[in-house]
DNA sequence: TAATTTAGATGGTACTACAAACTACCTGCG
DNA sequence: CGCAGGTAGTTTGTAGTACCATCTAAATTA
């Protein structure tokens, strides 16, 4: 600890960074509490809302999530016993397995929207409509 | 469910909110990478954050990630394994053990913030100087 | 001082993710 | 056609993370 004063050195280099990597916290965080409320992993709620409207391949799932193709197969098992989801093997690939999201599933999904909603509702409340509108406008920018 | 078309794709009741998840999945996915490429976890990459200025107690380091106790043990012990965390029993408490960040913690902290800041760019530089600025003010008054 | 509370560590369990090996199927070259 | 090689998904084994319940030591209090 002899070292230079570590501490006011690089706190704000970068500070729109900063920032967005601790709002990615907080709401993660939010995120976190209510999926487990649910007895939900946060990447079996992105599963859910990857598969909302689509009907996917494991493979294809699998790149979504950015997760290897054995981590999503044990994941669409476990939430296919629980009938969050569904398999069905392709009709044109035999090798191929689609995933789809049941209703029970998609209820789940929606129930989890308006808790997260509700509860990030203080925070976005704090901003006026039209800063509501701008502040989506310029974070749907910087969002791939 | 009730009458309000939950059925025909719900996907627009809270814009902003959606969008501040989606804005959150996508950073966190860029820190997970770059953690991962240095062998850290998410959470330990904000215990060095956390810890950056700070020298906190093994309980109160639990608070801030909102963990328990024993799993912020565990982590503590496996950091300080690897020289980037430190303990010392308290002074004024013979309970109480101190945490705090090493050199080498602290040099680590700085490299992955550049890293981060610079995987990041390319979706900032989507934005001007001034609406940089403008995002960075408003996802401050939302972010606690 | 004895009883209670608090701080932290430990042991056991469950879940998540990965990599490597395995099975079934498709594709294309000879 | 028929087999070699690639692709889709699953299985198996391992490591990390988190929880809970329990344990020890130290402080508080009664």
């Amino acid at each position: 600890m002899s070292e230079t004063e570590a501490g006011t050195r690089s706190l704000q280099p970068d500070e729109l960074v900063d920032t967005l990597v601790q709002s990615a916290f907080a709401t993660m965080g939010v995120l976190n509490r209510i999926c487990a409320e649910h007895d939900l992993s946060l990447t079996l709620l992105r599963v859910l809302a990857i598969l909302w409207d689509r009907r996917l391949r494991v493979t294809a799932l699998a790149d979504y999530l950015g997760l290897d193709k054995s981590s999503t197969t044990g994941m669409v098992g476990r939430a296919e016993k629980r009938g969050l989801l569904r398999r069905a093997p392709s009709p044109h690939d035999g090798r191929a397995v689609d995933v789809f999201i049941t209703p029970a599933g998609a209820e789940l999904a929606e129930r989890i929207r308006s808790d997260v909603a509700r509860a990030l509702a203080p925070m976005t409340d704090e901003l006026t409509h039209a800063e509501q509108r701008r502040l989506q406008a310029l974070l749907q920018r910087v969002t791939p």
